[in-house]
This record gives structure tokens, sequence and C-alpha cells, in this order.
DNA sequence: GTCACCGATCTTGTATACAAGAACCTATGT
DNA sequence: ACATAGGTTCTTGTATACAAGATCGGTGAC
């Protein structure tokens, strides 16, 4: 439990709104949502705030807030923007990182693999945002590794649809594998160009999924 | 003039944060600035939360906020970052600009030059600017574009003052040249490189400037 | 003399009250 | 019957009131 209401109450709605609870367009009712939560307009009006800046409601003036799901081309655009600051990651971590973090790497890909075997798409899902986590840090950028998170973080849902698709973790696996070779090499250029194409498949793969163009299987 | 108060307060408060009129750790005190502005502390509060989410403040619970100077590690953090995004947006404009924009992106390294010539910092500036401006549009990806004007944004101060240095304008503009070349060659990997070393020498000059290193001249 | 504990004061966080603008409904005129 | 004008109601934006935690100073004990 955070230390404000307000921020409770923003990390609330932040999950409704990305978990489709509510619907791209509809108005979030300050007195209504007020009374849900059991407490005044002001911390709902901080966490709408907080919401607008993030980019998942719209504030209009003397209208209300509304929430704002992004559409097919903002949603590319975000993976594409995602895909180069990951790539920017790696292109800085193949110059700076650690050996250990290496292991680490190859650690959390081998736990990777593991829940693949087992069919745990989730663990699976964990132990990814973990090898992407070690990359952002072996930047050794921390203003950049906070940016990553923050994208990282709204783009959650829709990294998680796709990686349902048949065989796309198999590949995904094999491209972290190829990642860590990359730094081990210390190539920067290899490094960013394979984890640029390793997270924009993932926007790719989303278009195609919501323009209803199957996948190969 | 904004539509809410809270709007203009939290741009007032961003303009002297920037201009260092705030020092860095000093306590913004409601009340007082309640007074200072004619108006009552809610709307204080809102641009105090949207200040803390642009990490130009912080704000520790039942304690106040506090502005948050940017250190200069992490300015180089923030340059470096920067530069990977406008070299993202190279990236990404080497396949996609116009024949239009490539004439835009001369003009205004021409307005540039005259600028030099004039010993028109400002203009010179202000110029500069919109040659960025044409490239993060060229990138053909808004989030992107919006992206990079936020952490533009918010180095600023930072830019302006480093291009006092002697020289740096002349070379300023020679790269930018090359940037407009390597565009119209279309070559994804060149531009890139060269926005990033163009953005990056930002970050180095700005850090020697911070250590009391002198410049060349 | 120093440290700790307790109370007074100040500051933030939340709730409520008030003001102004927007939406909606009705009624009237053409 | 439809459009428009006026008023009513609802909603947001701002101000104020209240509550709870934090800071600071004083006093007392060791």
């Amino acid at each position: 439990m955070e230390v404000k209401l307000s921020d409770t109450i923003a990390e609330t709605l932040e999950g409704l709104i990305l978990d489709g609870t509510f619907a791209d367009g509809e108005r979030l009712d300050e007195v209504q949502l007020a009374q849900r939560f059991a407490v005044s307009r002001t911390p709902l009006r901080e966490a709408f705030q907080r919401l607008a800046q993030s980019g998942l409601v719209q504030q209009i003036p003397r209208r209300g807030v509304f929430v704002r799901q992004p559409g097919p081309i903002e949603l590319v655009e975000m993976f594409e923007v995602m895909a180069e600051l990951e790539a920017a990651c790696a292109r800085l971590a193949a110059t700076r990182i650690t050996e250990d973090a290496l292991d680490e790497l190859a650690a959390a890909n081998e736990r990777c693999r593991r829940a693949m075997e087992n069919r745990d798409s989730d663990g699976y899902y964990r132990e990814n945002e973990r090898f992407h986590a070690i990359l952002y840090r072996q930047s050794g950028n921390r203003f950049l590794e906070k940016e990553c998170r923050r994208l990282q973080r709204r783009l959650t849902p829709f990294r998680r649809l796709q990686l349902r698709l048949r065989g796309r973790l198999a590949q995904s696996m094999a491209e972290h594998e190829a990642i860590v070779k990359s730094l081990r090499a210390g190539d920067p250029r290899q490094a960013a160009d394979m984890v640029r194409a390793h997270v924009a498949v993932q926007g790719e793969k989303f278009h195609n999924l919501r323009h209803g163009l199957a996948p190969s299987h």
C-alpha cells in the first residue's frame, strides 16, 4: 500500500485501463469513482493528472477525462521506440557489461527455456522480463533504464498478448542467446541490431494479430 | 494563457526550475507560492504533481516537494539518451523522409549559417531547434517525435549553455550538412551514426564545461 | 552538559463547500 | 415539425476547512 491515496488510486485505475476494463473514449466520472473508492474527488483528480501525463487518459478542460487506448498506429510506433531504446541499451551495454551480468543473462535465458518446456507461459513472461531488465541496467545509464521501464510498463498488456503466438517463445529464446553472444563479443553494432530486431518483431506480430492476419501455425 | 490555473502555474514553475531560480534541494512551500500566485493550494499541488512526474521535483510524502536539479552524471545520461533517440529518428527518417523535408532541412541549416555570420546566437539556436524538429517529424513516428520533444525541452537550458563555446557553431553546422547528405543518400546507418555523434558531442562538451576543463580556444 | 521525551506548531493530505462553464431539456416561435 | 433560445441541472475547477503526521523547541532526567 502506498502512502498517498492518490497513488493507490492512480495505480488501480492504470490497471483497469491497461487491462481494458475501461473502453477507449469512455469518460471517467469523478463522483462515481470517488464513491467506488470511498474517497473524495481530490485524490481522484490527482490520480487523473498522473494518468493524463502517462497518456492513458486525455483531459479535456471543463469536459472531463476520457480513456485513450492507443490505436494500432500508435502501438506500432510505441513498439518501434521500444525497439530503439532497447537497441541503445544493447549498444551501450556491449562495451560496459560485466562478466557477472553476462552470466545472469544466460541464467535468465536458461530459466526461460525451462519455463517453455513446462508450458509455463507466465513463468516465461516473468523471466523474459528479467532478461530485459538486466539489459537495461547494463547499459550503464540509469536514465535510459528508467525510460525503458516506463515504456515497457505501458506496453505490458500488448506484449503479453503476442507471446501467446505459437512458436514465438522458442524463437524469442534463440534471439536472446544470439544477443548474449553479441554482448559477450563486445560488438555494439551487432548487439544493437539484434535487440532492435528482437523487440521490433513483437510490434510487427502484434500488428498482424490486430489485423487478423494469422501467424504461421 | 492556458485553460487551467494549474497548467499555467506548472509551466511557470518549470521555467523557474529550469533557469535555476530554484536551487537544487530547495523546498517549494505550498502556502508561500500560493500567495505569490494568488491562488489556493489546490492548483499548486496539481502543478507539483506534474513537475514530479517530469522529474523536476521530488515529492516526499508528508514532507513536501524539493527541486531536483540533475547532477553531472544524470545530465550526461540524459544527453546520451537524447543522442540515441535522435539517432533513431535519423535511422527511420533515412528511408521515410520526403524530398521537400530534405529541402527544408537544408534551408534551416542555411538560416543557421546566416545567423552564425551575424553572430546571432539566439537566431542560431532557434534555427537549430527547427532543424532538429524537422528530423523528429520525418522519423514518421509521432510517438518518437513526442518523446524527443519532451527530452529536448528538459535539456534546453544546458544545450543553450554549451552553444556558447567558440567554434561549436561552425562545427555543428558542418555536422548538419553531413547529416542531410546521409539522409539524402538514404543511408540509415550512417545517418544514425552522424546524428548520434552530433548530439553526443553536446553532452561531452557540457561535461567538460562543468568540470572546468576549458574547451579549445 | 547531553540526550531523550513530550508537547506545540507547522505542513501536508483529504474532505467539503462554492463558483463557473457545459450539457441537456423544454418551450416557444416560425 | 423543427430549430433555437432560455433556463435548469450537472460537472468540473478552485477555495476553504479539517485531520493527521512531521518538525522543532523546551524541559527534565541521567
